[in-house]
DNA sequence: ACTATAATGTTCAAGGATGAACATTTAAAG
DNA sequence: CTTTAAATGTTCATCCTTGAACATTATAGT
């Protein structure tokens, strides 16, 4: 009825598209073990950059931003706030809002860290040419978009 | 000291790589979507899947095909087992060994599983032309090779 | 002004994955 | 042959993430 239907191992895009999930998985697990010496978690290093770019910014924005629950950011700042690396300032004109900003130990961490991050990146990156990445890059936002519009 | 450090999202290998990142997890997030009419997670559907590739297989290969834990392994079985989807049957030559095999049932489900999965990849690689697709595969598997020597 | 609706952050129970410690069985070393 | 070491699968405590329910505060509708 449908031996028409070939088996994905064969199918060239089926692949290839494992081999991004393996390769993400692998840089995941190659940048945790870069981190660890600084002590942070990628979830955290995450926070600290979103925080760097915008600071200021609420745990609703942060946790859009970062693609995560809100609770996961309620459950991630303790951490970091009793590190010293961040605090909260509740906002003025909005009682609800809990306002973010880097700390100067924060922000000294995060260079470290970015570092640390940009060089694994760059020789991950460094497999193929700017255009070839560039490439990857567009086709990745082309995924992004496309899966957006559910 | 460090202002030659370039801020990560002006760089174009760094702002690409986080593309992978996101498509990646939205593809899963997808597939997830996808599969729940079937009952099935995005794990067991690894596990039925390398079970059609490699029929009698060990827990132990399992896992290690799958990059998960043992024991991940044998939390993972028993939800299987219980549909009967799969079957364990004691290696007569080594004791330690659980050999798992796919029911009809379970081959059944993971034909279904896979029209769905296929569905979803070729939409996604659709994104890029097949050379595109190859060059975008290749990168990934040089990325893999580049980390896995340590 | 007053009520209903929405937004923000927190708490909590649950599900998944992990790694260490363990029991059983096999293979190696002496 | 006996003793050591290794392999396989399981158990368990732990961590991370999630989503639902909730309290507080702000916004809209009338």
């Amino acid at each position: 009825m449908n031996n028409k239907q070939q088996l994905p191992w064969d199918n060239p895009r089926f692949h290839n598209w494992i081999a991004v999930v393996r390769a993400e998985k692998a840089v995941v697990k190659a940048l945790s073990q870069a981190l660890a010496p600084l002590g942070l978690k990628i979830a955290q290093l995450d926070v600290l950059m979103n925080l760097y770019r915008h600071p200021g910014t609420s745990q609703h924005d942060l946790a859009r931003r970062l693609l995560v629950g809100r609770s996961n950011i309620t459950m991630l700042l303790p951490q970091l706030e009793m590190q010293e690396l961040l605090h909260r300032e509740g906002d003025p004109n909005d009682k609800r809002i809990m306002r973010l900003y880097l700390t100067k130990k924060g922000e000294a961490l995060l260079m470290k860290a970015l570092e640390v991050y940009t060089g694994l990146i760059d020789r991950v990156m460094a497999q193929s040419t700017p255009s070839q990445c560039h490439a990857l890059g567009e086709h990745m936002r082309r995924i992004i978009d496309e899966l957006e519009r559910d």
